[in-house]
DNA sequence: AGCGATTGAGTCGTGCGCGATATAGATTGG
DNA sequence: CCAATCTATATCGCGCACGACTCAATCGCT
């Protein structure tokens, strides 16, 4: 009678883990809308760039397996990336199915003013660099079990 | 030397706690998509039906209060869950410039159905109450801190 | 060598999110 | 009492996500 009720509240919005996610993530995405606007980059363009910047020349899907995207997600946001003369898009030559992802040299060059984002969402979200490590492994850590669900 | 290099990895994808959250939310929803397919909803128009099974009667900007979402969002989906016949619009007669959303009988109903879910995406996620519950508590934490930037 | 199966990218349709804007109703100040 | 202002909802446009599908290239097998 103390802990259980009919109108039990299994089903109350803020207990549940998903909608924290849901909801922080609605508040991480604008943050970055505000500090990628100076770059010209949607949050996910920025990720990909970011999988570009650590390795250049990737396939599409290689770039998806890093993003957990699809190409029904990446082909037009590639192609929006390649119309902001970002990078580059052709067919590999050994493998004529794939299609070969490359910076080009503006593509290149936004990473200098990329290095600022990470440091100014840390301030923005008032987390320590220790607090934020040990949340997002706690995050990669929950992501690998529903991956492999 | 040892710590930093010049190609540093502050831009690596993996160490930020915005792609943890972000991949994490994808992971997430895709779950919720298999859970929630018989009950035709999608995860928003779930958590949309959770506000309402808490409370009924609510206007389209105490619903958006709680989610976190604005009408460009809100009124397309209400009219999607009245269009399934789970809720009805209409406006206040106090105040004509508000919208008052009520379930209906079958909108109501769906909520016995849906009670199994949380459990099955515990499950699915393996988490314990503890851990999850910490998870949730970290994240309306960061939540906080972000909205009052 | 040939052919069925597999793979990589692209297309299509639907449903969010949200910035910007519109519009109608309510409120307030002179 | 009315005009200026504010507020609640709706609309528009764009960019994701992704299930379902198409198509061409490659692979695997005999």
């Amino acid at each position: 009678m103390t802990t259980r009720n009919d109108t039990d509240d299994t089903l109350a919005l803020e207990s549940q883990l998903c909608f924290a996610l849901y909801s922080t993530q609605l508040a991480m995405n604008k943050l970055y809308r505000g500090l990628l606007r100076e770059l010209d980059l949607t949050y996910p363009q920025y990720l990909t760039m970011l999988v570009l910047w650590q390795r250049d020349r990737q396939t599409v899907s290689e770039i998806g397996e890093q993003l957990y995207l699809d190409s029904a997600t990446l082909t037009p946001l590639l192609k929006r990336l390649e119309a902001a003369a970002l990078i580059t898009r052709q067919r590999s030559r050994q493998d004529e199915r794939q299609v070969e992802i490359a910076l080009t040299e503006k593509g290149r060059s936004l990473r200098e003013q990329a290095k600022a984002i990470p440091h100014a969402a840390g301030c923005a979200g008032q987390c320590t660099p220790e607090e934020a490590a040990e949340l997002r492994d706690a995050l990669h850590g929950l992501r690998q079990r529903l991956d492999t669900q």
